[in-house]
DNA sequence: AATGAATGAGGATTCATTCAT
DNA sequence: CATGAATGAATCCTCATTCAT
């Protein structure tokens, strides 16, 4: 009542406690009130700034590719000479679900619901193109195509296993997947 | 004197429709009711059968799992030769998610309840064990490991690439991960 | 919790907290909450006994449209003559609507209804056929027609008119849409 | 100088919006966002100009009255003897309810708010009055007012009946109630 | 052993209305 | 004058689970 009526940060802050609701509980458990409980704000207001939970989500989850994205172009950008790619990728792998396993939890959620649901496959394949053109950048197509494959496979093992791969073996991977001799 | 003195098959009836509609709605979208309804038996067998939704799924899962290892191992029976094997390791990634991505989906939803919650972990991890078990009778403890991330990898790929990597393709992957020379 | 666990009477109960709610509220007054307030029973018991708010409707209104075809039949029963059928039709009209105009304003719900969707309409025109095999017992069917359109036009006249026809201007009509000469 | 100095049309645009969705959805299906969406007016736009729904369907269905007054009094006009205008009557009710039911809705959803609230009550008191008023510039009041019901009563059975009655069965009946003889 | 009945919690969404601008 | 932003109440419905039978 006494607030600014109009905080432009809101939507903001709503996509965010998307983003965590998803890591912790899963897509499925991004439901407008826990939403808008995390994000401190009335329930109303959910429906108010999305149209419905599926804008919520591809709303939150284009975002986050973006980010994923953003971090996969400044790995790759200092990388000069082929080696240097290489090694910027190796990098990439090791780097990214460093944190609490919270963006793989993301990229999976992601797979799942596009594995099912046309926006979000569409969200995806933008995506994977995207991340395929950086890769493009230092290696021939067929090559970076491959290479994309192997990063996808990568994460989960790490993600899962008991005992992951150190990073030599997952240099070792990609030197072998690009072709280095 | 026969325990079950009812229709035996009920369990099983169950968890291929809990199956079902994990591929077709999501882990998310498994309830008592649907399951019962798509099985065919009564709202109060559920729970006379399954503690409760996590043993369904759990158990569902665990079936197929199986079905998908003896699948991988079917395929490599036969391999005699290194070649054999890459050959047959091609054949497998381009069987599997070839009809309605109905076993895609799965594995997908598979990996997202793993990534949070253990027992599915668990399961998960059981079975990455089992399949990089067959692959170590064809390859090399190390070129196992990069090998079944690289199927891993390429699955996603071909489901939802609209311009999926062709088998020769896939075969030149395999052919540098298990650095063939 | 300490309850008989099976009331039988509930269902009925509750069609008669339908009936009242759609002629005190009208017909979109009838949610879940307000009649499971009503009829005294927990909320989550509406949708239990009832698919939705349409079968709780629909169900309502066909045991209502059967106690009008009751009241109707007992009316003309006795008749044996024309002069006699003519009699009653006048009390008949005289007598719907004599109570609080509950049953009145049913009818005219009811018509609302089927005026726009379709199993309202099917169940408005098998009471209209009903209604009309009853007068044809003592008219023949062009007249029981043009009778039957009589009496549901004289009726939300009397129910909205601040000065309603008395009886005898409804008897001197119903004799002249019979043919009395 | 001139007051409305914006589109002096938009109460009128969304008086039809009102009226429009009165007949597809039913006067319950009448809300401030509809109504807005239709018309192509802000939503905020609505309690500017409206006091609340109320405001929003009285003067809606008062237009429509008119309307529906109008078209009544223009068949009765060129009739000059008593054959004349009940010909002109028969044809009014087999003009109304021809077009898509609309006019047929419209009537039931006022006489449905008309049977339980005040003004719209009054509003169909007055309607009534009017054209009765109407029948009397050619019929005696009593007969006046028994064919305003059989015109009221031959409408819905018209608008539901899979079979309704063709013009000749409704002219007979208007013959007798006015007791052409 | 098996199940129909029951229910409270929570799901998404729509709404009329208020108010600062 | 006109309106976009905001919100709490209420909408229907689905659900996992318990329990008497």
């Amino acid at each position: 009542m006494a607030t600014g009526h109009t905080d432009p940060r809101r939507r903001e802050r709503i996509l965010t406690a998307v983003l965590d609701l998803i890591a912790e509980e899963g897509a499925a458990g991004v439901s407008h009130r826990r939403t808008a409980a995390r994000a401190g704000v009335p329930l109303g207001s959910m429906t108010y700034h999305f149209t419905g939970i599926d804008e919520l989500l591809l709303e939150a989850l284009t975002g986050y590719a973006d980010h994923v994205v953003a971090v996969f172009e400044r790995h790759l950008a200092g990388a000069t000479t082929p080696e240097e790619a290489r090694e910027a990728v190796t990098g990439l792998v090791h780097t990214l679900p460093e944190g609490p396993r919270r963006d793989l939890i993301l990229v999976q959620e992601l797979y799942t619901l596009a594995a099912r649901r046309e926006p979000y496959r569409a969200l995806c394949v933008h995506w994977m193109r995207r991340s395929r053109a950086l890769l493009e950048r230092h290696f021939p197509p067929d090559t970076a195509r491959r290479l994309d494959a192997l990063i996808e496979g990568l994460t989960p093992h790490r993600a899962l296993d008991d005992d992951p791969p150190d990073r030599s073996a997952t240099r070792e991977a990609v030197d072998r997947i690009t072709g280095a001799d």
